[in-house]
DNA sequence: TTTTCACAGTGCGGTGGCGCACACACAGAC
DNA sequence: GTCTGTGTGTGCGCCACCGCACTGTGAAAA
């Protein structure tokens, strides 16, 4: 497996983009292409972590769940990060329960290959060091997000998390997959997708959303969303990783 | 400053308890005691980091502030951790509003001299990321908490948290103080707080709150609490720490 | 073709929390 | 003793969201 090879599908993981020849060129024999279909889950809360995730196309939700099956979402990654981020910090397990919520490809690598050289202390670990930042900035907006904002807020950020994680224009998610996303009734998402089909922003049918203003959507999330994806700007910028 | 002088005090700290002599050796002409005082600003959000803290009386909320200043807790920190996990990931600037909710004693080092021995990859390397995993859970237990929980037992994992970090049964703060932690209204706190106070759990006065049963509110609080002890304690106990 | 089922639309009563507002009481300052 | 400000008690109307439930519709299976 040469490096130019791949070098494409590499490209498209922002972090596995960032990192430096020699860095890549010691996890290459250990990175997998994997397919990760929607629904399937790659951690279950308290199991131990056997692999780490780069996402590439697939876009995967961390969730919390309580005993009554209440849940919210914690954070989304896509191809801008990593999934497995637990493993660094306790050789444990992982806190949150973590499931694909759009089917696609990511690489995989096992988590003594990806322990061995995050321990390096070189790029990976300052590299992915930032993105934990990025990534509990989103974990603590989310948590304002929820306490303050209205459902119809709340599906426009989540829309616009979800559409910066795609490929193109059409998320394929039912409004009851939302709901358990955003933490609240079913009904609730129906009534607000409802009113930005309405406005013209979106049209869904059976399963389906064509995003058609992205703008539109822009104008009307609240702050939680710009300030996200002005820090994961910052942190993951290409200027900034050595 | 030697290091038997200090013992007790350093002890304080369950992080820093938890550290091997070498490393406390070389940390230790850098830490200095620093008197924290309730409603003290550590960072301000989007501002650089220079120096880091180990509480060990003081305990220290880290908020998220929206721009019309509704707010919510993100994380308390007390004896049992430390402010300022952002100096590592970023050497840029901490994302959230951290400021003094107890007044008390921490132990202050330099960015700089925290650095030096963080990057070594050693013990204090792999306790903090420890630490870190743990503050993460309660992060997001927080999230999930205030989406689904009421303000009752919000009110009760929130009087637990700050018993836990306090040093007897008296919490020194207002219902007003509370509901800005908590993200809700000053009255709602109230009405919260009478019942607790009616069922003779705790009674309180002009911003002095008794504790008068621990168990009363263990009984009343969401799995929220216990959940996020127990990681703690995972992470922490010291038959885990090298 | 018929059946089945996943997905979405809608309604209704209930409620937790909100914004606002005012009253009251205690503590410290003067 | 008076004054002032902080901390707390309480009420009222409002609204977002909830739980529940039923309908309709399109798509895929039988």
């Amino acid at each position: 497996m040469s490096l130019n090879e791949f070098d494409h599908t590499l490209n498209l993981n922002l972090l596995l983009k960032a990192l430096p020849m020699d860095v890549l060129h010691r996890m290459l024999s250990g990175l997998e292409l994997v397919d990760l279909k929607m629904g399937q889950v790659l951690y279950e809360t308290s199991q131990p972590i056997g692999s780490v995730f780069f996402p590439t196309t697939a876009v995967v939700s961390m969730l919390c769940v309580l005993e009554n099956k209440d849940s919210a979402e914690i954070a989304i990654v896509g191809n801008e990060g990593m999934l497995g981020i637990f493993l660094f910090m306790s050789q444990h397990a992982s806190p949150s329960f973590t499931v694909v919520q759009a089917t696609g490809q990511a690489y995989r690598l096992d988590a003594d290959r990806f322990n061995s050289e995050f321990y390096r202390a070189g790029s990976l670990f300052k590299l992915i060091l930032r993105y934990t930042q990025a990534l509990i900035t989103q974990m603590t907006q989310n948590a304002v997000c929820n306490r303050h904002h209205t459902i119809d807020q709340q599906l426009c950020r989540w829309l616009l998390l979800s559409l910066d994680r795609a490929q193109d224009n059409e998320l394929v998610m039912t409004h009851e997959h939302i709901s358990e996303m955003l933490g609240v009734r079913r009904a609730g998402v129906t009534v607000a997708a409802g009113k930005l089909q309405a406005a013209g922003l979106i049209q869904y049918h059976r399963g389906k959303i064509h995003v058609l203003s992205r703008q539109g959507l822009e104008a009307l999330v609240c702050e939680c969303y710009p300030l996200v994806r002005y820090e994961f700007e910052c942190l993951l910028g290409s200027q900034s990783i050595q």
